[in-house]
DNA sequence: GAGTTAAGTAACTAATTAGTTACTTCAAGG
DNA sequence: CCTTGAAGTAACTAATTAGTTACTTAACTC
């Protein structure tokens, strides 16, 4: 009963498998070194892969970034797709999306360090890649719904642009977990234990939903 | 009259001097590359030093990066220091303290590429330094201060954290500057132009004042 | 102004790095 | 069953790296 075209149980080769033990290697050393900071010799040895075959798959270090990169973009857009704000209320579809946004960032971890990569780099390896540039827009699109349902509603203020909406919705959870080394050792917290994580959860949706209360009326 | 502290004129060598333009140099190269990506030799050029100055005054390569730290740190808390909220009403105070630190990152643009190479290495440099943990809590102090007022006067809400607050603060404003490449390039505009600046400022201000207005008020 | 100490230089080293070369092994189609 | 091309290996290379050594030069003190 083996499949045409799976490979048979017994294949000592899976190009297909070595290639995305490669592509989880990177993740995982880019994340944590940085792109500067990651060894090739490193990425091969934790695929259990020849370096060889990193080159052979996807030509060289940066290259390698690059799919990584684009790997990432693609799992946070594809987990934001199945969201679907549009038959909560204005509110309540607001307060899915920040709570998702910061669970998203405790399920992929490794995407704020990959992103600081990439600033610290300009933007230079997405600014490359078509893929990427493809699937933007989606989340401000959602947004932009869900405000203007509000707004129509009379349940936000009619102020807010979506595009600094956005951006402020990811600052509040990004910024902690990204500085939550050197803002767990200055404040003398410890900012990944579960009670911290709860109320830093509580107050970024406190903050969106605060902020975006009408001017004129109670909230 | 050369003082007999300050060296004379024609002195060829000045240790503090080249002590100094070694830290500077070290401060631009870590902050453009990362603490992984920066290079000795680089230092030591851009100083117009030997190397052999750079191990002489700093230790080695990590050593430095902690006193390019400490540095930093204490360039911000200096600043802090002089923004001096307490004859402003707690609304005008908080707004002063968002548009600082809005603007502080402008002027110290080293900063935040600092912090992330901090926290890529899980803030190991800071943990170590007493000279940045006895630096801590100024901001947090003030912004304690101002929001007891505003509760006080009925301005703002009571349910705050001063340490939310804090991190909130400086999330909106750094998330922005810290990620302006990537995003500049998905959402396709430049976020360093001097209007999307102006924007991004009156913003986030205008977040953090939206969030603390009281709850069963007009704003 | 002699002697001591700190400032400064240049050339070196030992280790590490991204990327390559020359080779072997496997699997599948005719 | 054998040929062909892709998958995979190991050893190499040329460049770069943080840190050191052995030395020279300047400045300050007594």
């Amino acid at each position: 009963m083996a499949s045409v075209n799976a490979p048979a149980v017994k294949n000592k080769r899976d190009p297909q498998a070595a290639k995305e033990r490669i592509l989880q290697a990177a993740l995982a050393e880019f994340s944590e070194k940085g792109l500067g900071g990651a060894r090739v010799d490193h990425i091969a040895h934790r695929a259990g892969a020849n370096k060889r075959m990193l080159y052979h798959y996807f030509g060289n270090k940066d290259d390698l970034f690059l799919a990584v990169l684009e790997f990432a973009y693609s799992e946070i857009r594809s987990a934001e797709l199945e969201l679907n704000l549009d038959h909560l209320s204005p509110e309540e579809g607001m307060r899915r999306l920040v709570a998702f946004t910061f669970d998203y960032f405790i399920t992929a971890p490794y995407f704020i360090n990959l992103l600081n990569s990439e600033n610290l780099h300009r933007a230079r390896h997405v600014r490359r890649s078509q893929a990427i540039l493809d699937m933007h827009g989606p989340v401000i699109g959602l947004i932009t719904d869900v405000l203007n349902r509000g707004v129509a509603d009379g349940v936000f203020r009619p102020d807010a642009d979506p595009v600094q909406v956005f951006i402020t919705n990811a600052s509040v959870a990004y910024f902690y977990f990204s500085n939550i080394h050197t803002l767990s050792t200055i404040i003398e917290r410890d900012l990944s234990s579960d009670e911290e994580l709860a109320a830093r959860r509580a107050h970024v949706i406190d903050v969106v939903m605060g902020y975006l209360r009408p001017l004129d009326q109670p909230g």
